[in-house]
This record gives C-alpha cells, structure tokens and sequence, in this order.
DNA sequence: CAAACTAAGTGTTGAAAATACACTTTTATT
DNA sequence: AATAAAAGTGTATTTTCAACACTTAGTTTG
C-alpha cells in the first residue's frame, strides 16, 4: 500500500520588497493565453513550483525566487506547511491549473517561504516565464489563487514576528540607510507608531547598528547620518 | 513532466507529556524482530507516519496520535518542515525502512507537530503497533532514527517559544493545580529558575486562571489553594 | 497533645526600562 | 536673507522587573 502516491509537494514564496514608498509582496499575474477556454478572469499568485525529486526544501524556494527574479541569496526563511486537501480544488484556480499542470487534480501540498529584499539597492528583474510579474503594495492586494490570500497572511504574521525577535530589518533595506529609513520600515512592517527620540535610544543600544562617515545627500533639508548594519556582532536578542 | 512523482509525505508527532516529575517525550521503539537480519540495533524514533491521499496535515497528525496513544483532542500545533534529500537516506536507518516500506528508497519530507498532555489527569495508553512506546524524560533521549534528534530539538524550542507567547501551559498540567506545579511546569520548560513572590504576582495578572473553592489534600504540609484555566477569559497577550 | 517538619503563602524596596513630550539644527531652495 | 523640511537631541514620569525572608497551615511523630 502507498499511502499517499500521488500527492504533490511544492514550495510558494512571499518575496517582500521594501523601499521608501512602501512594503511590497511579488506576485504573478496569471496569462490570460494559458487559459483553456477560460472560465473565470486571471488572478494573481504567489510564486510557487513543484519540488524536484533530488531537492531540499529551501533549494527548492531558492530555485523558484531565482527563476522569477533574477535574484540569488536573499534571506529565506521557512515558516509554515498549507495541506488542506481541497486547497487546489476551488472552481475559480480549476481553470488554470488545467493550462499548466499535466495532472491538474492532483493534491499538493505546499510550504511557505518568506523572503526579504531591499528594492532601493537591486531592485530583481522579475523574469517572466508564467505572466507578468509585480510587486503589490501589502495593502492593496486583491484576491489570490488557491488560498494563497492565507498564505501571504501567514506569511505576513511571521514577517511581524521576526522583525521583533530577529535581526532581519537589514535586508529589507539598503546598505546604507538613515535612522529615519529603519523606523519607517518598523512602523509600515508592524503597523504602528513609534516615538522618535525612543525609537533612536534603543537602536543606538544595538552594536551591529554602526555609524558611517557618511551623509546623506541631495536632500533639501538637513541630510541624515547613514548607518549601516555589522553582521558580525549582532548581539544575542 | 512530472517533477516530484515519487515523494513521500510524513507527520512527525512530538508528544509532550508533562508530570511532578518532569517533561517527557513519547518515542517508539523499534521492534528487534522487524528487522531483516538486523545490522545495527533497534533505535527509537518519534512517532510517524505517511499521510492518506485524502488527509489534511493536522488530521493526519491526529490519526497518527490516536493510533499511537488511543488520545483524541489533545492540543496539536505544526511548526516545521524537514525536507532533506537524504534524511531517511542514513546507513543506519535503512535495515529499519527496508522492514516496514515497500519503498524504502523513497525520499520522505515530513512536517512536524508537537502535541501536550497532562500525565496526572489521563495517562495515554500507549497502544504498541510497531514496537514498544515509551516516555522519556526529555533530558535523556538518546540517539533517535534519521533526523529526529534534530526534529525533537525543533520541537522543544517551538514549545519554549510558544510557552512564553500563547497560553498553552494548561495543556500540560491537570484541570485543577497549584501555582507550585505551574511554576515547575514554567521551571522544567523553560530551563531556568524564578523567583515564586514574582512569578505568582505575574500570575495574578492573568484573568483566566481561576482560583478554585478548593485545597490540595493528602499532602503532608500546609495545602496548597488549587486553580484552574477558564480558556474563555484568555486576554489577548 | 506538643513539637517538628514541610511546602504554601505573602510585601516592600530599589533599579531598570518604557513612555511622553518640544525645540534647535542643518542643508537646499527661492 | 528668508523659508522650508526633515534631522537630531534630553528630561521627567510611570511602569515594569528583580531581589529578598519570614509566617502560616496542615501532617506526622514521639
């Protein structure tokens, strides 16, 4: 006996993207021409693939991100497993799937991979090889595929949670950046204010946050200290 | 194209069981005569199995759980995913597979789950199908098949981390306690001492544990005030 | 029935951390 | 020279955390 023969394991990845003008989640917008005599409209997707037979999970999530954007070594991180049995079965993905997959009623599984990118300093060259690519300000995200809406929330949560407990704030911005940038990005992540004179004290407790010889420059007004992050001596949070 | 035609998947069910006497894990261990003349020695590994074709993640940890333990309802959370090519792929876990799997070559990704019960209220019986079950306190597991010294660690750390965010301590305790054993509960989790005046201070902030009308008997000391959890007046942490 | 044993139960003080709050400075632009 | 715009900075208050030791209630023993 074979439990489970034929069930499908995939990987789907929630790449943030951050700049000044906001948090972005990267999506795939469905082509319309893969449609089978499309009933129902295109949606919009996360990023996701079937796993290869001889691949890890995270070189799975690696692979899938490189192939849409271009972009290689950013941080991953897995952070949760979606195996409801219907959750490729709803009417509305029937129709695409039918266009891309050669077993369309097969089960998959699939795990969660956030991803983190600054869009200031590479911003990925999505590579489109399944419909047009785009980063989606966080809060104008409309209805996904699958229950991939569920999964971006979940991916969301675990983004808010590690922001606190980890030190990943760094990859979300570029190399160089002002205080100012850091409390933006902590303030559009978590959704909250924070008191400016507070927000510094605690970050100038932090050693990996280092001050650079450096200004900013071609504002029109008082150009901030940039500062950098020091990797090596991120201290036990 | 079928990418990942031949790939297993698994739950992996960390059982916590929780006692005056300390945190244990339920292993199993593995049957001396499933062993196709046995090179290496029986091990002990974490309860698991393949998942049914037709079965959600969290429905298959449960069945595995009640097939192991005859448990049912018992508090249940995922919290990773082991996807290594090779982690079934071991010299001393093939004897083993080759015995139980008709496919014992096949790569195996499983998610894990850790689950918590009160050892003083229902001590689960363990129901052996595959060899002896046990509990092991938790600080002296050995070494365990394949990967799941490494999936227990994972466990262990997404039961701390959860101990201190969500309110799941009452899963491991019985019905009616006192702040004594809920604090060794805290002590024994989390590895680490507190101070008793402060711990019950803090205790006396949270609305939903309830002093009961009610003393600990049969004691040979001053008895303790019992308490119990009301999960309906959990506040929001 | 008195003494001894055991764990339960209880408050205060000092230190540290978190919060609230408003004006001055530096540069670019007009 | 005046203006605009965001950068940068300190103190006082409140809240939380940490350290610490004796009394109480019931059981057992002599």
């Amino acid at each position: 006996m074979q439990p489970n023969e034929s069930l499908h394991l995939s990987v789907d990845c929630i790449l943030f993207g951050y700049d000044d003008d906001g948090l972005k989640v990267l999506l795939i917008n469905q082509k319309e021409d893969t449609y089978a005599h499309a009933q129902g409209r295109p949606m919009s997707q996360l990023p996701g693939d079937l796993i290869l037979i001889d691949e890890g999970l995270e070189a799975a999530a690696e692979r899938v991100l490189f192939e849409l954007t271009q972009v290689n070594g950013v941080y991953l991180k897995q952070f949760h497993a979606y195996g409801d049995p219907d959750r490729v079965k709803d009417h509305k993905d029937r129709a695409w799937l039918r266009s891309v997959r050669t077993m369309p009623d097969q089960r998959v599984i699939t795990v969660g991979y956030f991803g983190l990118v600054s869009l200031h300093d590479h911003s990925p060259q999505p590579a489109s090889f399944a419909g047009g690519v785009s980063w989606v300000d966080i809060n104008e995200v409309g209805p996904l595929a699958f229950d991939h809406n569920s999964i971006l929330n979940g991916a969301i949560e675990a983004l808010q949670t590690q922001l606190e407990t980890h030190h990943i704030s760094f990859e979300l911005l570029p190399k160089k950046f002002t205080l100012s940038q850091l409390q933006d990005l902590y303030e559009t992540v978590l959704d909250k204010k924070f008191d400016k004179r507070n927000f510094r004290k605690n970050i100038k407790k932090m050693s990996h946050v280092v001050p650079l010889d450096e200004k900013q420059q071609g504002v029109m007004h008082k150009p901030a200290q940039l500062f950098s992050f020091n990797p090596d001596q991120i201290e036990n949070a």
